[in-house]
DNA sequence: GCAGTTAATTGGATCGTTCCAAATTTGTCA
DNA sequence: TGACAAATTTGGAACGATCCAATTAACTGC
């Protein structure tokens, strides 16, 4: 049974068709007749046929129905929902996906494109390692696939974009904390020299500013953007001349960390100190206590970036946009803010 | 440049050798001389060639050198981390990884898994979601593609099985408690009637026994096998007659969920309850308190599974083997012992 | 009963690569 | 120089599905 696979000559012969007619019925076409088809499709099932989308995909016209998708951190997160999101509506829209994670390897991540290269992907998503340069998706952009880049940005590439509102979501929690009687805000976590950093930054900096409050730089602390990051972060910021009461953390993983060190020095988050995240990870919400963050909509985001993809398959064009997808404060209570419901914790 | 691809007999005719000549350039064999390969290779640079692995496959011989790989939940890290170790193997094996999330759901699971076949995978890696029979994997085994199954069981199934040992780790785990001086401990959390929460509480039951005590099964509380879950489990716990005064939890995101339990409730993990997790993923060394855990080192076993699946491929014949993980009891502060490396926390 | 449609069906030819047997070139030695 | 072996190279036939033009079957209406 094993030996030989069964291919559309084996069940015309069973059916007493031509393998053109088997073809057909593989295709749903109307042109068949439903005797036929269920002949047909009897013997499909008899001989426990498998379609061969290799061989199909061979005849030019033909498209893969594969996605790639290259993620820079499938341990965050941030990213696992990220994927999970463009899956729902890749599946949905009968493609499959091929996803890998680069581990911010630029190395990796240029096999991995080579590989889904020739393995003749329809569409790529990619987050980028840092440090990705337009030379890496030329290939890809000029024989004609349509690329995503989601989070970051690949400078000089000609490919569609998708980010999130970084220095609006960012101002819009140093406001909040302002609001809240603040007044010496630090921004923690994160690797300095990337895009997300600098706008996130620039955000803090301009709500500052708007408030005629000082952004002194020894306040902007980078590590990593991980839970680790975090900790050295706030550890760091703790032990200045003048202190900070509250901070703007890079992402979720960093506030989680900054949480873990205030405990570390003997401060609860949310009553000594206000701790604001970025990106809404599914921990934010049950996390005690529970994380005010800037909320990003990972699983939207990536449902986001595949619909984009699949538009411009669909258009058959390459035709670049940028989008910037909306960010939304959500207040919980690791800033000390009263809740929305009634529920509250005192503030610092 | 963009209108019909590049292919073999270009380059041929570009490097004016035969297409077959290409073929074994393209293969790296000794056979050809390698003044016409340095002048085939040239072609193929200048014409941005690339190579169709679907045209290869073709024919008979040829493995795709695709694996597919599927996990239950993609945003729970323990799945992302053993994708993240089954990437690392896999890569440098030469083979490319179709990952898709089924999120439970068994039809999707039934859909990506006939997608998978269609692309003509060379083995499959999955972590069943709850419910799959092993008529889901009949028509991959019959036809001879090598199957593991990790973390779950799929019954009656005749595949290579990669699980951690899920008794003795909830044993040592439970044993270790009781050395504490704690005498009535709960289990906390995961979902009942699944392979894995029977296999972990029946560790408990025993270790429990062991020592001559009893396992009362209002201290055994099921919710779900995420942070939420934890949360509710707790909070149950904490409102019985006699409370316990320690828990071994599900998993790593359940215990999280029960240390934000306790701390709704005014009451500090490893100071005034003691938790032990299982899973040992990436945050519980870094989260506060340091989660002591049961490790079962997700990317550890996701290497692991890679190999066992390589194996089976190499090996050209399907020969099942049934592999059980070791597990580790990796003690830090959130069970209240004193840690090995002098550090302590003060026990209940 | 027959031309004119419409509905179903069907042989090739084709996609891009690999493999095989056979052909060509080059090298060696008597 | 010719015979023989070794080193390279090469057409053509697969592989499995699709598409096109062409064929056959079934149905009109008169």
């Amino acid at each position: 049974m094993s030996k030989g696979r069964v291919t559309v000559v084996d069940i015309a012969r069973a059916a007493g068709v031509s393998k053109s007619t088997v073809s057909l019925v593989l295709q749903a076409s109307p042109l068949v007749n439903e005797a036929t088809r269920a002949r047909v499709n009897a013997a499909i099932r008899d001989l426990g046929y498998v379609y061969n989308r290799g061989a199909a995909n061979l005849r030019q016209s033909a498209s893969s129905r594969i996605i790639g998708i290259v993620v820079n951190d499938l341990t965050n997160s941030f990213f696992a929902e990220l994927a999970v999101g463009m899956d729902m509506v890749l599946q949905s829209a009968g493609y499959v996906q091929f996803l890998s994670n680069s581990a911010e390897s630029l190395d990796r991540q240029r096999q991995v494109i080579a590989s889904m290269r020739e393995h003749g992907i329809s569409g790529l998503i990619l987050s980028p390692a840092r440090g990705t340069e337009a030379a890496d998706l030329k290939p890809l952009t000029a024989s004609g696939v349509p690329v995503v880049a989601v989070v970051r940005n690949v400078v000089g590439a000609k490919v569609s974009t998708l980010f999130s509102d970084n220095h609006a979501g960012a101002k819009d929690a140093v406001r909040h904390l302002i609001s809240l009687g603040h007044r010496r805000i630090a921004f923690l976590g994160g690797i300095a020299n990337t895009t997300v950093f600098a706008e996130r930054t620039q955000g803090w900096r301009d709500a500052l500013a708007e408030a005629g409050l000082e952004a002194p730089e020894e306040l902007a602390i980078a590590s990593t953007a991980a839970r680790a990051g975090g900790v050295a972060a706030v550890e760091r910021a703790l032990s200045l001349p003048v202190p900070p009461t509250a901070a703007l953390c890079f992402n979720d993983a960093a506030a989680f960390g900054v949480c873990d060190g205030l405990r570390a020095k003997g401060k609860e988050p949310g009553h000594d100190f206000a701790v604001v995240g970025f990106d809404d990870v599914i921990e934010a919400e049950t996390a005690v206590p529970a994380l005010t963050t800037v909320s990003v909509d990972p699983q939207g985001m990536g449902r986001r970036a595949a619909q984009m993809l699949l538009k411009q398959i669909n258009a058959g064009r390459v035709e670049p946009e940028a989008v910037v997808s909306s960010v939304r404060l959500v207040v919980r209570e690791s800033c000390g803010a009263p809740r929305a419901d009634g529920q509250r914790r005192i503030s610092a």
